[in-house]
DNA sequence: CTGTATCCTTAGGGATACTG
DNA sequence: CAGTATCCCTAAGGATACAG
């Protein structure tokens, strides 16, 4: 929720941008699905409130995780895709989901797709990076 | 805080358990650092409330990511260090690292560590990894 | 010094209504 | 449907006092 900077160390500085319930999973969206506006987000299965997703969208924008287009097909629609410094949290969500892996249990339409990440995790990374990366050029 | 399930996402899962502004610095702490007692907590930086603090210990704990273990040297203090399980958020730890390199300055006295992960991050997770699992073993 | 407890303020967030 | 606004409650968290 870009809170105030608490100290000079980067993990918390990142804390600060990015440390909280719901802006991770917004990324996550934008990373790993085709989901790309307000509705979509709303959809996702945590079920986030109208108002805490405008204002993490908007934090978010702040940040420049993410950037905010005009939607091709329609005037009042945005179209929310992820900034290169966005795209650089990859990684970590990776790990995110290697992590997940070996302590919970893995909800049947993720297996393969960690398997995947397990299986060559540079290259998984490399793939999505690049598909992300086509979107901003 | 360990906050109640929002839904079956391995990331989400996580962002439950550890995904709020204290848990991971208490984390990084152990990770990094010699810190391992409530006082050398409260010491950090970012000045963590006492209450807090008491609150986290006890939600990482309950994660089974920290172990509360008797302080050899005093009858009330009690020592903390990871599981193998709080171990195995180093990679994600070290990719925040990372991502921050690139996007905040890096304070002086993590320069050093932060290059050694650059050049050579599996190597790196690898010794900081064998490092913590000495102290459980 | 290690925690706990209490007080109190603010921020997070759910529900819902509303506007274009 | 996209987004804003409001209401209201709960959780987060700072300050500080307190107990062993």
């Amino acid at each position: 929720m870009k809170s105030k900077k608490r100290s000079e160390c980067p993990l918390s500085c990142s804390l600060d941008l990015w440390g909280d319930k719901w802006s991770l999973l917004i990324i996550r969206d934008l990373m790993f699905s085709t989901k790309n506006t307000y509705g979509d987000f709303l959809k996702s299965a945590e079920g986030i409130a109208t108002n805490i997703l405008a204002s993490r969208l908007q934090s978010l924008e702040e940040s420049n995780l993410i950037e905010k287009l005009m939607h091709p097909e329609s005037k009042v629609k945005g179209l929310y895709r992820l900034t290169q410094k966005g795209i650089d949290l990859l990684p970590i969500l990776v790990e995110m989901y290697l992590w997940s892996d070996k302590y919970f249990t893995m909800p049947d339409d993720l297996k393969a797709t960690i398997e995947a990440g397990k299986k060559d995790k540079d290259g998984f990374i490399k793939l999505i990076s690049e598909r992300l990366k086509n979107k901003i050029a």
